[in-house]
DNA sequence: GAAATTATTAAATCAAACCTTAAGAAAAGC
DNA sequence: GCTTTTCTTAAGGTTTGATTTAATAATTTC
């Protein structure tokens, strides 16, 4: 039920695209950063998206001509960024299907807001605030502080063991294949041959177990991937 | 529970004057139109605003003439609605103390996002109330008098670190983003490679410590940010 | 039981995040 | 205008976490 909303960013500086995808984090949605038009294509010919900001000014492929792809394919929703002033710019992107158009220099809380304003309006997806306490067994996550305890025991983890066990409990019983979680917390794409998650989880493990030896938290679905033991 | 907040509207042109008042109403405000620089006038000398629209072209008194009134009396958040699309028009009147800038013909729910992100940004000035005191360990802050005392010794800070002090302080144990922490005290987005938040956190950590040496307020959490210390 | 997949562990390397200092730039105060 | 304060930038150094590697152990599937 509570499925993550893919955002694509496609923007050439990176200094902006960092900030686009902070912002986008920020308001819980998942941000997945491009660089030219090119790549851009190639993840929007991959998989469907919930959101995709377009910068107009990009090397390889016209933000123009990427908003034509992906109105021609479907009903996902555009926001163009620019630096391009004229209201030419500005109606032509709205006619040729974009959503929303955001002039740079761009104001944080506004982008946020047209982000949220913009899933909306293409309904059911209601914008979730991040909860102020997610609870599973007795492991207590405090998003705010960062907080985890189990067992009553404050667990000290890192911030990539942190973002495993976030993703896992905030969805107990929800099998994430190593791809998946790779993605959500690595924030690129998984290249299959990698002993890094494995060697995470084992960390992550460990320290739920010296927090409560008698309890097993992660488990492994063989072949599949790992859940929250329910 | 809000008292409410009002807008004063400078705008000669009819339709469009109802139709911003219309948004301001919208998102929860109370409009008042004026339909001259001279009848606005009128208005700001009668009381304190919470924001003001004004467009450039007006009769009577120029909106440029009006922002700078408006600025020299005080500290009302300012938003110019024009049609000059120049670059130049856009930094006078930035530059002159407007804090956003939006030309015609514009976008009903961009006003509605802009007047709500301006008013955010001046909140604690005219919106909430400060209390008249934190306190925090033996950090005491007197925010009326920007006074910081830290083991009965007074705390000489600048206004930037004050601000960061003052924002730890006031959620102890919540730990803030490098982003989060820049753009609420710099009030501008954060482009991720920068390390003046660094330098000036390491001079409060340095006031704190000469103050008192015994304790470790402001505590690192490795690549998450910073929260003072419970 | 054999093969494939996953776990664990520790050590070594690497990279990123962070800290501090000092000097130049900008702003504020006199 | 000059001085003082504050802010920013840059550079070098430190710490910490992430990653890789590798060797061994445990599971599951067939």
């Amino acid at each position: 039920m509570n499925e993550s909303i893919d955002i694509l960013i496609i923007e050439d500086d990176e200094a902006i695209n960092r900030l686009l995808c902070s912002i986008v984090k920020r308001s819980g949605y998942h941000p997945k950063p491009a660089y030219s038009g090119t790549e851009a294509m190639i993840y929007l010919e991959q998989r469907r998206w919930d959101m995709v900001l377009i910068d107009l000014m990009l090397p390889g492929m016209s933000g123009e001509r990427i908003l034509e792809e992906v109105t021609a394919a479907g009903d996902c929703p555009v926001i163009i960024i620019s630096a391009k002033l004229e209201t030419q710019s500005k109606i032509n992107a709205l006619r040729g299907g974009a959503d929303d158009y955001i002039t740079k220099p761009f104001d944080v809380e506004e982008v946020s807001a047209r982000i949220d304003s913009c899933l909306r309006r293409y309904g059911g997806r209601t914008v979730e605030k991040q909860p102020a306490e997610i609870n599973y067994k007795d492991i207590r996550i405090v998003p705010e502080a960062k907080q985890v305890t189990v067992n009553n025991k404050t667990v000290k983890l890192t911030a990539r063991e942190y973002d495993i066990l976030y993703l896992l409990v905030s969805s107990p019983g929800k099998v994430y294949a190593k791809a998946d979680l790779f993605e959500r917390v690595w924030n690129e794409p998984y290249y299959g041959d990698d002993n890094t998650i494995n060697v995470h989880l084992s960390h992550v493990r460990n320290k739920l177990y010296e927090a409560n030896p008698d309890e097993t938290y992660i488990e492994t679905i063989w072949g599949m991937g790992y859940k929250m033991n329910s």
